[in-house]
DNA sequence: GCACTGACTCCCA
DNA sequence: ATGGGAGCCAGTG
């Protein structure tokens, strides 16, 4: 198998991003157990392969910025993604204290 | 092993 | 609000 633990450890994390909800890179490397991997995070997401069909739009810079340079073709397909769920993005920047999704325990409890 | 890179983060001016 | 700089860590050559 070629896919490190790690990669799917944060794959899986990824995928469970609720709908209309945000997380940093920093928070899926948390909750994935590898604590300051944000790069980490970012580099297993362009790894990732198309037909998992991770909801990676969902993933944000800490500050509530998406990562990628401004007005790059990426960027706005991440923007577009984010605005379709009804995630404001107003200059540049996520109200993280209304969109951030608080991880894996928070939709668990959500749920019940 | 060393240097450099990056879908990062924190801190400070 | 904004930019610079240091710290971070796995991949790559």
């Amino acid at each position: 198998m070629s896919v490190g633990e790690a990669q799917q450890a944060i794959w899986d994390i990824v995928k469970k991003i609720p709908f209309g909800r945000v997380v940093s890179y920093g928070r899926v490397a948390y909750f994935a157990g590898y604590p300051r991997h944000a790069r980490m995070v970012g580099r297993a997401l362009r790894e990732a392969p198309d037909h998992l069909q991770l909801p990676w739009h969902r993933v944000v810079n800490a500050k509530g910025k998406i990562s990628f340079p401004a007005g790059s073709e990426r960027a706005s397909l991440q923007k577009g993604k984010l605005q379709s769920e009804g995630v404001t993005i107003l200059s540049g920047r996520i109200d993280l204290e209304r969109y951030a999704w608080l991880g894996p325990l928070d939709s668990e409890l959500w749920q019940m």
